[in-house]
DNA sequence: TATTGTTATACTCTATAACTATA
DNA sequence: TATAGTTATAGAGTATAACAATA
């Protein structure tokens, strides 16, 4: 596909964007799907705006997170409870593993296992990541409101609990 | 990395996964976030497996419906009301134009514009789509129940509104 | 000089299958 | 035979910059 080209035959719209015509987005307001979605694009933004200094994504925090509440955890047990596949969960410990926050030990008992554990820096830095991710949520719960939050914090957890 | 070697030192855990160790997700659980995170990847599973027939992914599916809503809209407009990078909207035309769904047209006022409408085959298509998508918002409601989804699409319209 | 759209590139995710080593 | 982890691969989505055509 070149540029529109000269020969534009009986085309009428698409004029002055400066004009009164506002955009509609049709069926998508109806859908709560749509929202969800992009309320989940501003929260990713959000969030690595506000830990935009220790590059570290939602899924890497994610990670931590859960190394962090189940220390010796193995891999498979985390991809599950996270809902990811085991594949990239191992391409994202490798790179926690290369900067030295997280610590992959063979299991003594059942040596298919890896147990993992936060580093001292692991866990360093998580207690620095957490008010940064704090600080994130609440910026939602500016935007949405607290009541809203609360709602929200509620009628959601289904979506993680049944991990 | 290989596999867990046979000099695993002093590793305790990772042992029977059978056993009554349920695992944590640790601060994960407090984070609004987290939850609209997982909520997301849930409803687009099911938004795919409601439309797998038709091959339209939710992208697609939100571009058609803008341009029903919109005849004659131009793709920067389009991109912008979604949200997506214009490069990033150009090739998602492209490829519902080779699916002859939509009709890219020069606008005669305007050359640099091009103008998007919906084929015959495109609004016949869209026409069949609607029920399917309402079909996985009624999954959403039956997930969380009516009066949070009611809540929900209140709490959440700012969110494609300041589009 | 600014704007619409395209192209190219790269990077991240995701999904899958095949492979190993262990059980 | 089944399981934990890795590797390789391909596809989708995203972000960026550079470019042509037009205003």
């Amino acid at each position: 596909m070149t540029k529109p080209s000269r020969s534009a035959p009986r085309a009428v719209s698409g004029t002055k964007p400066a004009k009164a015509k506002p955009l509609a987005l049709g069926d998508l307001t109806q859908l709560l799907g749509y929202s969800i979605r992009r309320a989940q694009l501003w929260i990713f933004k959000e969030f690595s705006r506000q830990l935009a200094a220790f590059e570290i994504s939602p899924a890497q925090f994610s990670v931590l997170c859960v190394i962090d509440a189940n220390p010796g955890v193995n891999q498979l047990a985390v991809a599950q409870l996270l809902s990811i596949e085991r594949a990239g969960l191992g391409r994202l410990v490798d790179h926690l593993e290369s900067r030295g926050l997280v610590r992959r030990t063979a299991s003594a008992v059942n040596r298919r296992y890896y147990v993992l554990y936060l580093t001292e820096a692991g866990i360093a830095l998580l207690a620095r990541l957490r008010p940064a991710a704090a600080e994130s949520d609440k910026a939602l719960a500016a935007k949405i409101g607290p009541r809203a939050y609360k709602e929200l914090r509620q009628a959601l957890s289904i979506f993680v609990e049944d991990a």
